[in-house]
DNA sequence: CGTCAACCTTGACGCAACGTAAAGGTCAAG
DNA sequence: CTTGACCTTTACGTTGCGTCAAGGTTGACG
């Protein structure tokens, strides 16, 4: 059985430019050519093409089902597997970006007039996944991903209420940074009060605690600029003050 | 405060390139040009290029993000309920995908020599899931998500020796098809005998038997070319006396 | 035998969101 | 005044095709 180009793709479901395509880059070889040119295919690249298709199916680069389908001696499984991963790793993002969607979406209940913070806030919480997952592991293999999913739904079942005390929080832990600022003693008794407000605040929207966690928040705080200049708006120094706060708080 | 571009780039940890293709694009004016040309972005510029990064960061396309940014009257909400909807979907295919891999890379026990079939088998496996959408709706509504899933741990707890116990009960059926090819009768002994083997063959892959499912995997042998072409091979019109066959059987 | 639709060919641009030169101008430090 | 680190615009490469464009081939019909 012999087909024609147009053929072929119909069998298949694809469109005529994709097996021109498969052509040019050496991915699938009409079986000849006739006299003025034309495409033949026959019943061997019907078999090859459908391999392709699955590959393609589960979104393997063209390049490298070129391998696994023309070289034998390539290892068809290692490839799948480090493509899993991958693939694993980009259905892993997705899930997180469902997340923030949502919270995003729900701080929406929180009025018009805090459009922007709670634009910022999304960011936020972004930067506090991160920070997860640079100082957190060894919470992470502690709680697992439990852990992660009860803070969404805690963030979630938030009313417009909780997300109003939080924000007032935010304020009085703004007020706190001033007033440490003047002396930029870590060890004083407001700065111990910094930092047990910004674990009250940060307890909205996480499901537990743990020392290292807000250190770990703490570093990145000075660490990434974005974040620290969101403090630093405050008052001057703001990330550092909160920093230093903080890691005196969680070492006693 | 003011910033050049490597600047605002180093502050907000993308590009210069990044920064003078929103330019371009005009999703991200620099404030002002200096007298040589040069971008100068303000701190405004910063607090916008914040959320254009958070919906990057949520795989927003950036000309949506321009609308968001840049019309006020723009409804964001909807947007952002859309964009989770797409998201969603790709998610849920990345999850397909991961299970097809997963199978594909367990079937690979089944040995050496049947690695071609075994690729057929994952195609199979593709369509089969393609028709569950096209017919099963009902039938995902009754069972849910969780069905699939023990579907798959079907699979993937499947041993060697059941795979080829699976491969066996494939070549009674296509003895039996050639058998009911002879007199074309659906109502024959013979194709019962066919349907059944064809249900206890299913019976490896799926978690649950229905009627209606059986048959919409028939019909879906028939419309398909490339699977009616695999069950063709066996015997001319094979695809079609299996079909006819399984539809006598579930409706007794 | 002509012709007309429906195929076929190669070539080339477009898409998203930049990365990466290339070719040249600007600026602050030494 | 030179050097190196910046800046500018222009433009091509990436992936997997979709979509013209301009022209040749084929087969059915009158």
């Amino acid at each position: 059985m012999e087909y024609t180009v147009k053929e072929l793709a119909q069998l298949a479901g694809v469109s005529s430019r994709t097996l021109r395509y498969y052509d040019q880059i050496g991915l699938l070889k009409p079986a000849r050519m006739n006299e003025s040119g034309y495409r033949i295919y026959s019943s061997q690249e019907v078999d090859i093409l459908q391999q392709i298709l699955f590959y393609r199916e589960l979104g393997v680069p063209l390049e490298q089902i070129k391998e696994i389908i023309h070289d034998p001696a390539f290892d068809e499984e290692k490839a799948l597997q480090h493509h899993y991963e991958q693939v694993k790793q980009e259905r892993d993002r997705l899930d997180k970006i469902l997340a923030t969607i949502e919270k995003t979406l729900i701080s929406k209940k929180g009025g018009k007039e805090m459009q922007d913070k709670e634009k910022f806030e999304g960011l936020k919480d972004k930067l506090m996944q991160e920070n997860e997952e640079k100082y957190g592991k060894e919470i992470r293999e502690k709680y697992g991903e439990e852990t992660v999913k009860k803070s969404y739904e805690k963030f979630r079942n938030m009313s417009e209420e909780d997300f109003k005390k939080m924000q007032a929080i935010e304020q009085e832990v703004f007020a706190l940074m001033k007033k440490v600022a003047e002396t930029k003693d870590p060890t004083s008794a407001d700065a111990r009060k910094l930092a047990e407000k910004h674990k009250e605040w940060l307890m909205f929207s996480w499901p537990d605690y743990s020392k290292e966690a807000h250190q770990g928040l703490a570093e990145m705080y000075v660490a990434d600029e974005l974040f620290s200049a969101y403090y630093d708006k405050v008052v001057a120094g703001g990330a550092k003050i909160l920093r230093d706060a903080i890691v005196h708080y969680v070492n006693q």
